[in-house]
DNA sequence: AATATAACTATGCTTGACAAAGATAATACG
DNA sequence: CGTATTATCTTTGTCAAGCATAGTTATATT
């Protein structure tokens, strides 16, 4: 079998070879660099398969377990997927935003990101993201926030909340704006609203103040109601942002 | 020494373990999992430092090799930082939102985004950001964009481009609204839009156009003038579209 | 007292061997 | 002849033991 990969020979030639990126001090890294390299120069595109481990073994002049190492970090990283058995192999993953949305909860969780940032971040961007549903949402869009709002309904009028689907109305909305970029971040940023929300004590009287929200939102997305849209979703923040000021006042530390 | 994390044992006492995230399938992901949960969970906060790895080998029962892979996928992920030496090891990461940038790069490179709905992005987002920009910037913030603007200004003064800096004026008026997630996100989109435009045929008559737009902004964000900044904008991002249409035209493959 | 050296602790790298998964080809058997 | 089982082959996954290297600390030498 033949790989259009002698490039990576170029690793090889060179004990001191020249990595493009700032030199990584370990082998590991500098391998992953290289096929990283490869990767963003489309000389390897999504869904090609790599060598084995143990020829890319062999054109690196590096050991098994470094090789490994290497492939290890790319996998971690999104870059390359791997399957096992005699047709398995690392393929180069295609382009999914996935990992964005896990990027940015790691940022939070190490303190990167302030819950408030993020909520500030949203109350900023989700009236226009609205507003750009209004203009661009497709029916199937409005299929999908319709069956979002029945679930949510049913749950309701049982008495019940269903707080997953309810927060997720507004990841729905930046997914009807059919940009991936906007509904990457914006679905981040609700991801980590829902975490922290999550903890707050939510009662069923506010929750259907929250959902008939998402009712007229719907409303407004289906109507083209641009400007209607941006002062209801300004409303609607105005009143997230008491929450969370109760919230911290009920538990002062952290 | 004595490390808190027995709670790690919850590993080593289950052969068949239980883990938060959907069962991984092999070790060195199951390892990940549990040390990233113990990081969610601030069981192991910033700057912590992680045993030593053959004490986490010993901890989880597990083969060096794995641990290593283990720890380089973490690390990889940016959720710890190893160091060599005596006093080195494993320790949790501070939060740093540049993991973001990568990962948002990665997943252009892949395909999983086009430059398309990046300068979309920024069209519908940089209005507001201009705008967020005008009621937040501090004096320190006015210095950094009026740095950023005389640089050009040399360059041009001296018939020459700087193409990297006048791009990052965009870049700064972000990073003046104090919100990280924003920061990122545009700074994402902006890197992108720049590695792409690199690539286009750009004039001094050009230039010189775009970096009166750069001033304009800046005189918007100095003295609060959130409508006219939002105008502007909008007119730039108009120019830009027609920029990236014309390398279109004169390219028409890819 | 300043400097070189040794010891110690931790990560980094190598090698060799075997296990397990997944596909294909060969074989046995009805 | 066709199906089911078995063997085999490729490739990734795991283990183990040892040595190399970096960085700190303590010790010895001058």
């Amino acid at each position: 079998m033949k790989y259009s990969l002698n490039l990576l020979m170029e690793f090889a030639m060179n004990t001191e070879l020249i990595v493009p990126d700032l030199g990584a001090s370990n082998i590991p890294d500098k391998v992953r660099d290289i096929l990283k390299t490869a990767i963003y120069d489309r000389r390897l595109k999504p869904g090609d398969k790599l060598p084995s481990e143990e020829e890319l073994r062999k054109q690196f002049k590096v050991s098994k377990t470094v090789m490994r190492e290497a492939l290890g970090q790319l996998v971690a990283e999104g870059l390359i997927e791997k399957r096992r058995g005699a047709l398995g192999g690392s393929f180069v993953a295609e382009g999914n935003s996935e990992r964005i949305l896990h990027v940015v909860l790691d940022c939070y969780h190490l303190g990167g990101l302030t819950i408030e940032e993020v909520i500030d971040f949203r109350r900023n961007i989700e009236p226009i993201v609205l507003e750009m549903a209004c203009a661009r949402r497709e029916d199937s869009d409005l299929d999908m926030l319709k069956t979002n709002l029945d679930t949510c309904r049913q749950a309701l009028e049982k008495g019940t909340i269903d707080r997953h689907n309810q927060v997720d109305f507004h990841r729905l909305i930046a997914v009807a704006c059919h940009n991936g970029l906007l509904a990457s971040s914006m679905g981040a940023a609700i991801k980590i609203s829902r975490e922290f929300t999550s903890k707050l004590p939510f009662s069923l009287p506010e929750a259907k103040e929250d959902f008939e929200y998402n009712e007229k939102f719907f409303e407004c997305i289906k109507n083209n109601r641009f400007t209607q849209a941006r002062e209801l979703m300004a409303a609607h923040f105005e009143r997230s942002k008491m929450l969370v000021k109760r919230y911290r006042s009920l538990d002062p530390k952290k």
